[in-house]
DNA sequence: TCTATGATCCCCT
DNA sequence: GGGGATCATAGAT
């Protein structure tokens, strides 16, 4: 376990991989890499099988599309970082902060595989050892790693949340697409397919898991 | 201060 | 497949 920590610390993902433009590229591009949490109650870490991009104050579904407030400051004013909100007033949603300085894009992390800490993952969730739906939809990836809004702003280059690359590239041809969830209010905007997963996965969110 | 509102999940039918 | 849980945030008052 320990020996595995220290080789995903080593495959770091490194800044120039999240100040890219395209938001939409990220967002794929890190379907397979591996989310890590390592805090004091232990590790935890899952291969992401499904994302969704935000693109900015230029995407209706996004939060910074009303402009920088408080809580959305972190992805306008950094990269490389996380975003953590609370959605429905119970749920942790864990995001990426990509793009150039000064552009507010992110990436919704919204189901990961169990790697490691599967039995925290278990304790975190409430839910038995083993459940494929451990970290499944973005409420359940905020309860799993144990993330809080309060680290909302953590780099993503230290040692408590990162994102490892062990060179696992997923079958491209498994690799889909389809409209986010739960963003109707977006108007025009929803349709956009920004939202992408691993066809078939398991650990995938429920609806169109098997287009 | 006060109020409406969610980038959801789970349990119950 | 429908509704309740449950609360920080933002904008109005």
């Amino acid at each position: 376990m320990e020996a595995l920590l220290t080789q995903w610390q080593r495959q770091k993902l490194p800044l120039l991989f999240y100040a890219s433009e395209d938001v939409v590229q990220v967002a794929q591009s890190l379907l397979g890499k591996i989310l890590v949490t390592h805090f004091a109650d232990g590790l935890t870490a899952g291969r992401i099988v499904e994302t969704e991009a935000y693109a900015g104050v230029t995407d209706k579904a996004s939060h910074a599309y009303k402009g920088r407030t408080r809580r959305t400051a972190v992805m306008f004013d950094t990269t490389g970082t996380a975003y953590i909100y609370l959605c429905y007033g119970l749920h942790q949603m864990f995001n990426v902060v990509t793009g150039p300085p000064g552009v507010a894009h992110a990436v919704l992390v919204r189901a990961t595989a169990p790697l490691a800490g599967a039995e925290l993952m278990a304790l975190r969730t409430g839910k038995k050892l083993g459940d494929s739906s451990v970290a499944r939809g973005p409420g359940n990836v905020g309860k799993a790693f144990g993330f809080h809004i309060s680290q909302s702003g953590t780099s993503l280059l230290g040692n408590e949340i990162f994102i490892a690359d062990d060179v696992f590239v997923p079958d491209s041809l498994l690799i889909r697409s389809s409209p986010r969830i739960g963003v109707a209010y977006a108007a025009e905007h929803a349709d956009w397919p920004y939202r992408f997963f691993i066809s078939g996965d398991v650990h995938v969110s429920g609806i169109r898991r098997n287009k």
